[in-house]
DNA sequence: CAACAATGTCACCAGTGGTGACATTGCGTC
DNA sequence: GACGCAATGTCACCACTGGTGACATTGTTG
């Protein structure tokens, strides 16, 4: 009843004649970012990443459960740059001077927040690993936690923080951190562009760190 | 063509018989408040709101441009009731205890934000007001905002804390406050209940407020 | 009481996340 | 190398959402 001229339309939607994509599911992932980056977190769509690969949505199914899995992947992939960033920021300092250390920790999150916004909006707003799905995303965020531990466990061996529990230490400058990111994401802290709103980080987190020494 | 019997049908959808509601633009606001509560702040629907409140979805645009504009309406009072909460807390101690009252400003910011969770994310998730629509809520903002900034002048004031500016130093509490709520809403720190959530805010904070101290 | 503005309803739109039936393809097996 | 199965896409469809314009019903004001 359908001719071959009615079974081969839509060819062209996808570059080459391959039915089959080759990786779509790197290719989605790679879409949905670059599509959050530009159109902002929540706008984000899993249809038009779909149309961006230039195939059905349906097929985005067959990579992933969800909207919410493939979130959670782009979130788990901003956890594993974010702690590079991290490692990158920190690799220049001497291990004794663990609060620039510190700095260093907290500007390469602040940084990495300020220069990809919605990006950071996907790993830290909308609580997606809530109900414990997605373990691999936990790992990730565990993966970026530890470096900041290790750094304050050292700080403490090094009798330059204050007696007080590590991970409570280690919260502290999370939370300045995260603090800082998210408020300057919302525009609430006023600053001219992302370079001087890197120094201005060191003003607002500076007495943190000076409250945490010994 | 239609029928007397045809026009008048729907009319037990609302609860009276009224065609005309009375204050629906009060009543939705409150539908959707109790909605974001229960369900959630992105699962929440214009469409759900009016159905709670018995009239058709379109009724709504009467009263609220947009969806957003709803949001920044819930959003706005949430922010007055923040306020209002910071007071409370804030009021049995002198004025001269100023690190004692910023330790109760952060502990209120962070109860609030404990309390009603999703009520929280609407106001401080999506960056509603980016574009500068709103300025109601904006004022609202500011409101809470002016609590601490008077706050601090008046540290400074009575030399109880360091020498900086007071916007800097502002934003140094506000970080600190937002950064643990945020992270204890998504479930990053550890605590039992939101008492103890309370409790160990205490120990997260203690260093910053020691930070800023003279 | 007539006319008008305010407030609701209705029917409709495009777009979304999601699903099940079917088509196409790649690959291991005989 | 043909066969058959599992993997991967497509298609048609669902309920639902935010949003809009035409129309109905009211309250109010002259």
């Amino acid at each position: 009843m359908t001719e071959k001229t009615e079974k081969t339309p839509a060819r062209r939607a996808k570059p080459r004649g391959t039915y089959h994509h080759g990786d779509l599911r790197r290719a989605v992932l790679d879409a949905a970012t670059a599509l959050i980056r530009e159109r902002g977190s929540e706008a984000f769509t899993l249809r038009e990443a779909a149309r961006l690969v230039g195939v059905d949505h349906a097929a985005v199914y067959r990579h992933f459960e969800d909207k919410r899995a493939l979130l959670a992947v782009v979130a788990e992939e901003g956890f594993v740059a974010i702690a590079g960033r991290i490692r990158d920021e920190m690799a220049g300092l001497p291990e004794t001077s663990v609060l620039e250390r510190l700095k260093a920790l907290a500007s390469a999150y602040v940084g990495f927040a300020l220069d990809n916004p919605a990006h950071f909006r996907v790993m830290l707003g909308p609580r997606l690993n809530e109900d414990g799905r997605f373990p691999s995303l936990e790992s990730a965020i565990e993966g970026a936690v530890t470096l900041l531990l290790d750094e304050v466990r050292r700080g403490r061996r090094l009798g330059l923080l204050r007696d007080a529990r590590t991970r409570d230490m280690a919260m502290t400058v999370w939370t300045a951190a995260h603090g800082y990111a998210s408020l300057a994401l919302l525009g609430r802290i006023k600053h001219g562009d992302s370079v001087r709103a890197a120094a201005y980080l060191e003003v607002v987190v500076a007495p943190v760190l000076a409250g945490l020494q010994r």
